[in-house]
DNA sequence: TATTGTTATACTCTATAACTATA
DNA sequence: TATAGTTATAGAGTATAACAATA
């Protein structure tokens, strides 16, 4: 296992939370979009595939889930649907909505970009022992989870 | 002190260090563009105008800080300017290139943003105990100074 | 009347390629 | 020749407002 760069990083004072998790969310965000742009994808092309994974939304409720404007979300959903990514079904029980599904091109394409973003990840935190990497998965999921309930929004479970 | 739901979240199941951490990402970014979009700034100008604050970079060398190519620095500069939030002086020593500052409008502007910014962090972590924050603090910056050391890059000095 | 989705429009952000002026 | 910056162009992403079809 070699690394890049053999010398340690020299310690560094403390950024502090808010400077902390600013720059950490920079970080993720920019393996995400790297990552991403290997599959001509965007990041928030990611995360509609991501949330199609296991969801058959409509238009209106990927808006929700994205929270972008109706208008926006039928320009998303028409590119990925030129590229052969998602589908939209007329909705049986009412005939002004769409069901927006993943197809199976689609499903392949976020799981390689997932499978390399999880890679990428699990690289950065390397430099943290053992026991702070499972702190750390802990309290982002205390934040996100506080967050979500604060904003009444249903996190994980699948509701459809 | 009320929160806006008074029953504590229910205790949800690890998200594991890779969703986690993307969750987390996303809900920095966004409360960062939720605040900066009350200022009338996208996520990108207050990067920029928080790089100007202790620097005055070439067109060029912010173009790095920020991992853009420079033609798009140019619109950048451009709308800041057209706003008074930023300025370009003819560099003395290369009559090719400029020095990008920050106005005093720009820096007020900023600083507003960051103050807000701040008091949304503290208050998305104040379901942690103290002495988890902390720790997460100095993971933060572990990560994000380890992956900077990994790609050559000087993180928080002042290297003008 | 209200809601779902699309269209028209406008703006920001981004990159590539071609260009100008300077080094 | 090489570099700093701009321009032209193209496309994604976003929102607001107006619209058609359906509820």
């Amino acid at each position: 296992m070699t690394s890049p760069h053999d010398t340690p990083p020299p310690p560094t004072e403390d950024l502090g939370l808010v400077d902390g998790l600013a720059q950490l969310s920079f970080l993720v965000q920019s393996a995400l979009a790297e990552i991403a742009g290997q599959y001509d994808l965007s990041v928030v092309q990611t995360r509609m595939l991501g949330i199609l994974r296991d969801r058959e939304p409509t238009m209106n409720q990927l808006g929700h889930h994205l929270g972008l404007d109706k208008s926006s979300i039928t320009g998303l959903v028409d590119r990925a649907q030129r590229r052969g990514l998602v589908t939209r079904t007329p909705s049986t029980v009412d005939r002004r909505s769409f069901q927006v599904s993943i197809t199976d091109a689609g499903r392949q394409l976020v799981e390689q970009v997932a499978a390399q973003f999880a890679e990428r990840i699990e690289r950065c935190v390397e430099p943290l022992p053992a026991t702070d990497r499972k702190r750390l998965s802990r309290m982002a999921t205390r934040i996100v989870t506080a967050d979500a309930h604060d904003h009444g929004i249903d996190l994980r479970t699948d509701p459809r």
